[in-house]
DNA sequence: CCGAGTCAGTTGACGGTGTCAACCTAACCG
DNA sequence: CGGTTAGGTTGACACCGTCAACTGACTCGG
């Protein structure tokens, strides 16, 4: 049956590079990822990886991937969750995405950074990265119609709003945000600072 | 005389380096440096750049340091440029923030990246990036007292100020930013929305 | 003017890395 | 039961960071 490349050998070798490619990441940095480091921790040989990914690139681009898979069940979740939309749903929306890239940095970083999404070859990462930016777009301008937030070029302002949390999301993954502070209190005033500025004005 | 470490053979091999190495990372990523790399486009052996720098890590710090220098003068310079503040002021802070961002991808990705920040046995940079955010939330605290935003904790608005723009930044120096758009409408709109939501309320 | 000293740069060597090629092997399928 | 093949291993190569030992050139005290 092979179901979908699994148990052989290893039991789903796949699947458990992924897992612990993210968890390394997590740990060391993107650069303390290797295929012979990963193949140890896996108890397989160096060169195990290259029978389910082309390249270490590519096992990157999958991690990234399925990053973006997470992701997107998490935004769909909130959009299930209150049926009823004020601007609170959209401040979750924003509140949902922070706590994902601090839950998931090693997943957040390779999603976000250069290397992965610059592959030319597996067009995947950039067309769900791209569906992620219009389902934004859609949500942008379904507030505009109901009239809480201000008509301008819908795609911009879903830059702004993107441009926001990922700023904050980049801030506290990498660090930089050191002086003891409430992250849930920092979260809250920038989602709300983002949709007062983006407000129908008075 | 050997004037702080200049002209002698190569002529000033450890500033060929920095800009050396920051060009590198704009061209092909971080990972593209490489000291036998960096050595043989400046004419050197590999492990000259040893003499300036004890470590490959130790010279992608000065690279970041010599970018929150740059970045430090670019900021002043907005102050200086206006005496009387407004509003107007702070916009431009974001504006040139982002623009600097752009103009120096190599330098900007180094100084919020987790590699260099973290080293803990060289604090210089540690220092530096504290100075200009400590700087950022005086800047706050002068627009809270003239009324013009809204009087919540500084180092909150600080944090959240600086999150827009350094996420703004990231999306368009990792080419998050595909779809064609006007950047210069789009860093105006983020610095005026952050400012909408930051401005004491009526 | 000359020798010592030191700074700047080079070369050799070591272990670690990504990756290709050749090989092996266990599971399946007729 | 024999062959095919997916899954895994080992060997080899070029490249990398870095240390140690070397060389060359400039500086300065005598």
């Amino acid at each position: 049956m092979t179901l979908d490349g699994s148990a052989y050998h290893h039991g789903d070798l796949r699947a458990a590079l992924l897992t612990e490619a993210a968890a390394m990441i997590d740990e060391g940095g993107t650069s303390s990822v290797t295929m012979r480091a990963i193949g140890r921790r896996l108890g397989v040989s160096r060169s195990a990886p290259y029978r389910h990914f082309a390249d270490k690139s590519a096992l990157l681009v999958a991690v990234a991937a399925a990053g973006f898979d997470r992701l997107r069940d998490r935004l769909e979740a909130v959009g299930a969750g209150a049926p009823d939309a004020g601007v609170e749903r959209l401040r979750q929306v924003g509140d949902v995405y922070v706590r994902f890239a601090l839950e998931n940095p090693g997943h957040y970083r390779l999603m976000y950074g250069k290397e992965a999404i610059t592959r030319e070859d597996l067009p995947e990462l950039r067309e769900v990265a791209n569906g992620l930016f219009d389902e934004l777009v859609r949500i942008v301008q379904s507030y505009q119609r109901s009239g809480t937030i201000k008509r301008e070029d819908p795609r911009l302002q879903a830059y702004v709003a993107w441009g926001a949390v990922h700023g904050l999301a980049s801030l506290l993954i990498e660090g930089q945000i050191l002086t003891a502070v409430d992250v849930d209190e920092l979260i809250r005033r920038t989602t709300s600072t983002l949709l007062d500025g983006m407000r129908a004005g008075r």
